[in-house]
DNA sequence: CACTGTGAACCCGTTCACAGCA
DNA sequence: TGCTGTGAACGGGTTCACAGTG
């Protein structure tokens, strides 16, 4: 599976996009669907659903659309969802519990294994199968069930140790939702959930829209 | 403020990070900032610091970099930062309730001011200020204290009505973190929260990594 | 005929490079 | 001299437009 062309990376985050909608499709029985209705139902065109669909093969069938099934599948194994990921949560505050609590991540093909965190009245709690452990002891994780994905939910000024202290466990790939750029080596990817960004973006547009 | 230059809106997400980092450092007792450390800080570029910056007029001293109380009031004006806002919360779930607990809101210049939910087992339950209050009661808000900013944690299925509703009462930009496209007209922002899609980016680059 | 797949054109954000200023 | 501010060059992602196919 060598890739020639180069893919963006915001192609990535459509093919998403488009696995939610193929699939709530086929729960309702439609078998076929075209790059216009696809389109209509990501907010995207057209074009921009068969150019993404192109970096990767040939999934359509001209003058018909696509099929659903096949589409689907095609679509979940570029995204590698054919097994169940296995997550490490570092922070059991506010954040870490609502995810330790959220059941929808199984079904999504990932799964939190395992929850860390540095406080004595967190640590013990149990979360279904859950029970949050010390930070200390995620020198006991199996080395070979290595973490790749983990989640980050403590403050903004341990951030980076914990990060740094992931990745020393072989953490590929991480999601931080404290608010700070974490340094990292290539190799590791970050993505930051900023709830203030996000946000700050609203309060820009609604003053510039006062202002003008 | 007419904005001649078109400003990309990425560049907006940018000023948050500057602003977070100027007053970090402001705290921290310094008074002068370069466009290189400030770029290290961000992991960004000095130019593309620099260029952000140009977007909104003068901020810096040749030479000297930035007097960083002057840059942090100039920010905090760009991204309206010198009121609260009000922020009204639909979904008291998982998430909704992690909102409702999560203190930061306050000193980043919001406050959820109104919390709804359909399920009478929610309803009436306090967080600090504020009462969970039954969805339908969205009538009895104040019209002149108009709602703007929304943020949406209801389970997908019924995400798109609470925000046609949300924007009948005013709502111009809408926080969602339930996983559907939401069908807005235009004058009305969308910001998606979206953990499923982050993850499978994760799974997508792990699964490339070990398909090469 | 309808719709896919894709090279080419376009557009827009980032990077470069340097003039200008303290 | 050191760093800002910015027009110009660059690059890459999106859109266009159409050839190709069932």
């Amino acid at each position: 599976m060598l890739e020639k062309k180069k893919i963006p990376k915001s192609a990535i985050s459509r093919l998403s996009l488009y696995l939610r909608e193929v699939t709530r499709l086929g729960k309702d029985g439609k078998d076929k669907v075209s790059s216009i209705e696809l389109g209509d139902l990501t907010g995207l065109t057209d074009a921009q659903v068969r150019k993404d669909f192109s970096y990767f093969g040939q999934f359509g069938i001209s003058g018909a659309g696509y099929d659903i099934p096949k589409l689907k599948d095609a679509l979940r194994e570029i995204l590698g969802k054919d097994k169940l990921w296995p997550i490490v949560l570092v922070g059991c505050g506010n954040i870490g519990s609502a995810l330790l609590r959220y059941p929808g991540f199984k079904n999504q093909g990932f799964i939190i294994k395992e929850a860390f965190d540095i406080d004595q009245k967190k640590i013990g709690r149990r979360y279904g199968d859950v029970v949050v452990k010390d930070i200390e002891d995620i020198r006991d994780i199996e080395r070979d069930e290595s973490i790749e994905i983990a989640i980050i939910a403590v403050p903004a000024d341990s951030a980076q140790n914990v990060a740094d202290m992931l990745i020393r466990y072989d953490a590929r790939c991480i999601l931080n939702f404290a608010p700070v750029i974490l340094k990292v080596n290539n190799g590791v990817t970050v993505s930051n959930m900023d709830l203030s960004t996000e946000l700050e973006n609203f309060s820009f547009i609604l003053t510039s829209l006062k202002n003008q």
